[in-house]
Parts: structure tokens; C-alpha cells; sequence
DNA sequence: TGTACCGTACCGATCGGTCGGTACGCAATG
DNA sequence: CATTGCGTACCGACCGATCGGTACGGTACA
């Protein structure tokens, strides 16, 4: 990948963050890149090129961690705390993509909708199925599940309205808090007492 | 407000949560309302007080029922609960208009702007001053309440993504669920046992 | 000589919004 | 009853601006 087209998709994601993408146009793009109409599309193609970078990088770059996370870790709690963290990790480290992601990947057409709305599902199945086999090993609640994935991967994907890369507070503290949090609701209490 | 207003804000607000407000033309919602620019504008003003309507409306709303709930409700858990229904049962009702709010508000200028981002402010800090009480009362956990409570309000505001009105899932159930979950991730163990 | 890179000029389409004008219903006035 | 005046609702033409995108010529470097 060459370094300009680097330069736009970074001008690109804090544009389309900021006005969204239908709301920002080619012109601001050329001032806030330093490159007129034609060079500018000598590199990207087209607009919405740029929006499927944007929306697939780093959701394709979870879903690969993510499986290899599953892969590693048999126990369920530890699976989950380890999914938190990287997600909340890489939520702040790419804000801004985040943000584009959430507000218009569906402005995508084709093929290219298609395969961002393959990685959103693979992305949420993974976390479904560490929580399937979390019940089925009579850790967690059997009820509803599929809510209850919803709700904690709500806490984690609203954060990328408010979370801050270097903030004070360490994204790996909060994956933890809300993990601990949700684990909490969702652990029985048999047997033994896995409770900390 | 008159009929045609009416009609024409639910157009609105079903363009704009399917092709984003910038994306959505009037010309398409000349044709959704069945009136030519000359009558539509003769109703409407224009196209930011259309955005800023159905973003304001629901958010309003909701400040308060919560207001009156938190006066009503001394217990900080029950009043958790109350918050959490109403919520979540506003956002099943009102999908359209959350989408739209959640993901165009900031294309909002000037007063109207202000007026949304104060509304988000104040329902927020509801929230907080509930979980700020409850600490004081030792029930809950001390330890960042500002994250533990963005963290519940996002097992909720991100719900108008899959959430449905006439869902399986009683949105009641829904709530409580994550009421549940969250309620028995913060709060604290100590003298008699809250836990239901 | 080719090719990657870039600027300039330009395209048709669409953007949100305004304009003058018309049809109609209602209420007051003679 | 007829006439006048007025507000509401609506149309369709039109506005300047901007939209995303393309054609093409020049330049620098291989």
C-alpha cells in the first residue's frame, strides 16, 4: 500500500468521523490531503473505496484475533476477558475508524456491503459461541443468550463515543470492569464458588 | 401540529434511518410524502428543523419520564429498573427516530445543535446522580461509577440496532434482563442480603 | 520510451431552497 | 345573496452551489 493512498485514508477517516460520509465531500478531502481531483483519484478509485477500507480494516483485524483468542483459551471467563480487552483496545486505538464503521458501513453497496456484513456476523458469532459453550459447561445462565451477548457487546461498542486512547483510565481496566461486571450477572453459583 | 407535518416527519424519519440524513434527498421525500418541493417546504421550513424534530422529540420525552421516575423512586435499584423499561421501551417503539438520532444528531448546527447535546447531557446525568446515590448508600461498587454507568447505557442505546417492537422478547424482559446483569455486577455484598 | 504521479478543466446530475402564481375555503361586509 | 378579502395548501419552474467522477496533458523518473 503506498504512503499517499496511507495519507488519505487516514485525512478520509477523520473526515467521514466528522461530517459522515455522504456529509463530507471530495473537495474538503483534496484540501485536507494537499492533492488536487485527478490525484487524488489516481490513487483511490472511487469514494466509497475509501469508506470500505475504513469500515473492513479493523473489523477484519478483530475477527482474526478473535479466532485465534477462541483457539487458545478452553475456559470460557478467561476467553471473555481476553475478547473484552482487545476490543476495547483496538476501539481506542482506531476511534476514528470505529466511529466511521458504526455510522455508515451500511452506505456500502454490492459486494462490498456484503462482505463488511459477513465480518459483523462472524465478529458477534464468535461471541456468541463462547457464551453457548460457557452454558453448555454449566457456567452461565441458559436464558436468552443471544440478549445477553447483545447487551455486553453494547457496552463495549458504544464506548467509541466517549473512550479516549490516552485517557486516564487504561482501556484493559474498563475491558475488565465491564467483563467482571457482566460475568457477575451471568456466572450460576453452583458447585463450587467461582466467585472472586 | 397538523396531519400533513406529521405525516411528513415520519417520512422523514424513515428515509433518514435508512439512507442516513445527508444521504437522504428531498426529492426522494417529496416522493415518499406525495407533495412537490413547493408544499413540502411550505410545511417544513427546511430540511435541518425535519433532522433536528426527530432527533429531539423521543430524547426530550424520555428526560422526563426519568426525572419524574427518579423523584418517585427512592431505591436506587428499583429506580434502575424503572429507567432501564422505559428506555428500552421507547427505543423498541421509536427505532426509526434512535436511528437517526444516534447516528446523524451531530448534523445539527448552532441552537438546535446545543439544545440535543444539553437533552444528552441531562438524561445522562440521571443516570449517574441514581448511581452516585446508590454508592453513597453503600449498595454499590465505588470504583469508577461514570464508566459502570456508560457501560449499562450502552447495553441499551445500542439495542435500536437489532431491537424489535413486536419482538419474541417482551422489552419488559429485555430490561430486566440487563438490569439483572448489571445490577448484580456492581453491587456490593455487605450487611443484609439486597439480592432478590 | 514507458509509466507513475499530478494538475486543470470540465462533465452531467443532484443538492437544498426560493419564487411567483393558483385553487380553494372561510368569514365579513354590502 | 353576492362580493371581497385573506390564509392555507399546493404546484412547477428555477436558482446557484456542490456533488462524485472523468479526460487529458504535462512532468519526472525508470
Amino acid at each position: 500500500m503506498s504512503p499517499q493512498r496511507e495519507r488519505i485514508l487516514k485525512a478520509a477517516a477523520h473526515l467521514f468521523a466528522r461530517d459522515g460520509y455522504h456529509g463530507a465531500g471530495m473537495a474538503q478531502l483534496e484540501q485536507e490531503v494537499g492533492l488536487k481531483r485527478g490525484a487524488l483519484y489516481h490513487h483511490i478509485g472511487n469514494k466509497e473505496s475509501l469508506l470500505y477500507e475504513i469500515s473492513r480494516t479493523q473489523l477484519e483485524h478483530m475477527v482474526g484475533i478473535a479466532s485465534r483468542i477462541v483457539e487458545e483459551t478452553p475456559d470460557e471467563t478467561e476467553c471473555f476477558r481476553r475478547l473484552a480487552r482487545t476490543l476495547l483496545r483496538n476501539i481506542a486505538d482506531h476511534r476514528l475508524e470505529w466511529t466511521v464503521h458504526y455510522r455508515d458501513f451500511n452506505a456500502l453497496t454490492g459486494e462490498r456491503l456484503e462482505h463488511v456484513l459477513e465480518l459483523r456476523r462472524r465478529y458477534s458469532e464468535i461471541w456468541q459461541r463462547v457464551y453457548a459453550s460457557g452454558v453448555e459447561r454449566g457456567l452461565f445462565q441458559p436464558a436468552e443468550p443471544r440478549v445477553a451477548v447483545l447487551g455486553i457487546l453494547g457496552m463495549f461498542n458504544y464506548s467509541y463515543l466517549w473512550i479516549e486512547a490516552d485517557g486516564r483510565l487504561d482501556t484493559d481496566r474498563i475491558a475488565d470492569l465491564y467483563c467482571d461486571i457482566f460475568l457477575r450477572g451471568v456466572l450460576l453459583p453452583p458447585h463450587p464458588a467461582p466467585e472472586e
